[in-house]
DNA sequence: ACCAATCTGCTTTTT
DNA sequence: GCAGATTGGT
């Protein structure tokens, strides 16, 4: 096989086979075409498909990366392409039994999650208010990541009313999941892990089958997933690693940045390539982000370049408002598509998906076909996790999460008390609420109020039906079954609104995505069916092939390219975001965002900032961001980034090498005025006042009112005398 | 048990 | 500004 079209370093990094290697792949700068070549020489020289391992972070880079290699060499073989996640998933089923799960187990996606933590929290009596949800679930994952257990986070952390909380829902959640034969995405590895630490044997088998390891993106590793690799790599080193610590924008998440700035201690004996030449910008665009990205202190030295001309300068506008933003993105595509332009050519990418909407009303305005991707996954609509559940509880009756999700939808009678007391029998009888409510002996389901009785019976007889058949029926027999027989569709047609419509239509397109399923796979069964289900994304849906613009966040642009690129809303407190000002590491992770996005741009990049934005429901005049300064000012054209001067009264000088150390100023934190915003008004509304009633003021004491007319209340105060207030505003309270 | 009116509270996102 | 959650009324 011939490399002749790889650089130097590329071809540098494609020989060496054997021992651990570090590849610091700028953005970029071939790296795909770099692992997929290396994996074709691995098989070139011999070495048996069966023992390579290629291990990335998402379904569309294992996808991208699986059929590089296909047009490559032809077949990718007994090899393992795959996510960590879907490695861990594959490994687990075949070992369950070893950790003490079923086989059968379902995984529980966020906002499964979600449900079950605030499930948790009423039943011990903890406020979700106090202790959100998420941020619990944060904790916990957190935990998960260092392989921490409830256990061992008590003994760890502080004695507080904080860390009890946590700690008790933590362990009734870990508790929970294994009741109902479900793991979370933390768990796929953990268990995973686990499963290493506790068999010798099964861990001796994948060290000896993989002797080729590469991981794609190691700079988002967390530490579980470090360990697995380090774990599975320990016999032979023969590990391959690429990321690039520039690109790191998931520590929000748990990513470990020490993972790719650590690895030559860990590996003392590794090799060191670095892929610096750039074959995507032009040099303007290039050192435009390189003037951005050398502001951050934690980072590997390396320096981008390219032979490509310098290109245009990169254009910033500062515009009267965020809708004159749009407006003027809008025209400028329409300029240049006109100029011969593909619409695929431009992309908008912002820091927030909530900025989405002003460009989807301006483009459409002009006639600019676009794609949104958004966040809010596909598999996130009720419709479709609410018949996800039913063909959980085929595959695992124990999911009482998914019985409790169906049990009144459609609606059965069967409320909050009703489900109580199916969940006190079961508990009773040890079994799941699904199982309690089958049971031949018909003990629970006889104690069912008589209109609920009948319609809960045909459901679960409609599921368990469907579990004994699930061999001879095809998965999309089981959909119609359990559509039809649970009274699903036929109360959503019974509704005949829009919205009910719009649902029957993404059921029947959920349809289409089983059928696919069914025609790609051989053996087609529900329970891999829903598996495979669990780690699919959105993002996996962007069609490149679209004549359309696309607009996304930045984190999901990671990876991909555009010869034009727009990114609005350079701001400070938008971009980078009012908390990166409390915490340098965050402020470098923003920069790091920043430097993502600018390197996506192939030939043009636009930079645009709103004088006025309306965030939260309320306008207010923004600053520039302060990324917008530290861009080489010679770099660009259009307005004038506004400079302090130098030396202001504030005495730090300007020109600093960290953008956050010369920064006094804390940008407007739109969010923290816009809930006192919602409390004064609630506040407002629910003060009704009369003439005659006694009222109390914070700084004026009591009074009596002696008129309330519209908007204004004129009180008569016992110590100041006779005031007249805004009652909206007014910090009255009734008496 | 169910529905509508009000209130709340907000990054980024993959698996 | 908007979606999701909660409350209060039937």
């Amino acid at each position: 096989m011939s490399f002749s079209n790889l650089n130097e370093k590329q071809q540098e990094a494609v020989n060496k086979l054997d021992g651990p290697i570090l590849i610091l792949a700028g953005a970029g700068s071939g790296k795909t075409s770099t692992m997929t070549h290396r994996i074709a020489h691995m098989v070139e020289s011999g070495i048996d498909p069966y023992r390579i391992l290629a291990v990335t972070f998402t379904n569309k880079a294992a996808n991208e990366m699986r059929e590089r290699v296909e047009g490559l060499i032809g077949s990718t073989g007994g090899m393992w392409i795959m996510t960590f996640h879907a490695m861990c998933l594959r490994i687990l089923h075949m070992n369950a039994d070893r950790i003490g799960y079923n086989s059968n187990f379902v995984i529980y996606d966020t906002s499964d999650q979600k449900t079950l933590v605030k499930k948790i929290e009423k039943e011990l009596g903890i406020s979700d208010k106090e202790y959100k949800p998420q941020m619990l679930l944060s904790v916990i994952s957190r935990c998960k990541e260092k392989a921490m257990g409830p256990e061992e986070y008590r003994e760890v952390s502080p004695e507080s009313a904080r860390s009890k909380a946590v700690y008790m829902v933590y362990s009734e959640y870990d508790k929970r999941l294994k009741e109902n034969n479900a793991m979370d995405f933390d768990d796929l590895l953990l268990n995973c892990m686990k499963l290493f630490e506790a068999d010798e044997e099964v861990l001796v088998k994948y060290q000896q089958r993989f002797r080729y390891i590469m991981v794609d993106e190691y700079q988002d590793t967390n530490h579980i997933q470090y360990r697995l690799v380090s774990m599975l790599a320990e016999e032979h080193h023969n590990i391959c690693v690429v990321g690039d610590d520039d690109q790191c924008i998931y520590q929000w998440r748990g990513a470990d940045i020490r993972n790719i700035l650590d690895f030559e201690k860990d590996f003392p004996e590794a090799q060191v390539i670095r892929l610096e030449q750039n074959y995507r910008s032009v040099g303007n665009i290039l050192a435009a982000a390189h003037s951005v990205i050398r502001n951050n202190r934690s980072r590997k030295r390396k320096e981008l370049w390219t032979t490509k001309e310098d290109g245009e300068k990169i254009r910033y506008s500062r515009l009267e408002s965020d809708k004159e933003e749009a407006s003027y993105i809008a025209r400028q595509i329409g300029w240049l598509a006109r100029d011969g332009r593909e619409y695929s050519d431009f992309a908008i990418l912002y820091r927030t998906n909530a900025q989405s909407r002003l460009f989807e009303e301006a483009l459409s305005m002009q006639g600019i076909p676009y794609q949104v991707l958004s966040g809010m996954r596909y598999y996130d609509r009720k419709e479709i996790k609410d018949v996800m559940a039913y063909m959980r509880l085929v595959v695992n009756p124990a999911d009482d999460l998914s019985l409790l999700r169906v049990i009144n939808e459609p609606k059965r009678g069967v409320g909050a008390k009703t489900q109580d007391k199916i969940a006190a029998f079961a508990r009773v009888r040890q079994q799941s609420m699904f199982e309690a409510l089958s049971d031949p002996d018909g003990e629970v389901l006889e104690t069912l109020p008589g209109k609920a009785f009948d319609k809960v019976k045909e459901m679960v007889e409609c599921i368990t039906l469907c579990r004994q058949e699930r061999e001879n029926l095809d998965v999309s027999d089981i959909f119609d079954e359990l559509l039809v027989k649970t009274g699903y569709l036929k109360s959503l047609e019974n509704d005949k609104t829009l919205e009910s419509e719009s649902r029957i239509e993404n059921l029947m397109e959920f349809k289409s995505v089983i059928a696919d399923y069914e025609k790609s796979t051989e053996n087609s069964s529900i329970d891999e069916f829903m598996a495979q289900l669990a780690l699919a994304a959105e993002v996996d849906n962007y069609d490149d092939g679209q004549a359309s613009c696309t607009m996304m966040t930045m984190h999901s642009a990671k990876g991909l390219e555009f010869p034009v690129v727009f990114m609005p809303g350079m701001e400070d407190g938008l971009f980078p975001g009012s908390r990166a000002f409390d915490d340098p590491a965050s402020m470098e992770e923003e920069r790091r965002l920043c430097y993502v996005g600018m390197t996506r741009a192939e030939e043009l990049l636009f930079l645009t900032s709103a004088e006025l934005r309306m965030r939260y429901g309320r306008t207010d005049y923004t600053r520039e961001s302060q990324f917008l300064k530290e861009i080489d000012s010679t770099l660009m054209t259009g307005d004038a980034v506004y400079q302090p001067r130098k030396g202001t009264s504030l005495g730090v000088p300007t020109g600093s090498r960290d953008g956050y150390a010369q920064k006094p100023y804390k940008p407007f934190d739109a969010m923290k005025y816009a809930r006192m915003d919602t409390h004064k008004k609630s506040q407002g509304a629910s003060v009704d006042l009369a003439q005659g009633d006694r009222v109390f003021h914070k700084k004026f004491g009591e009074g009596l009112v002696i008129e309330s007319a519209g908007s204004i209340v004129t009180v008569a105060f016992d110590s100041v005398g006779i005031k007249k207030l805004a009652r909206d505003v007014a910090p009255l309270e009734k008496l």
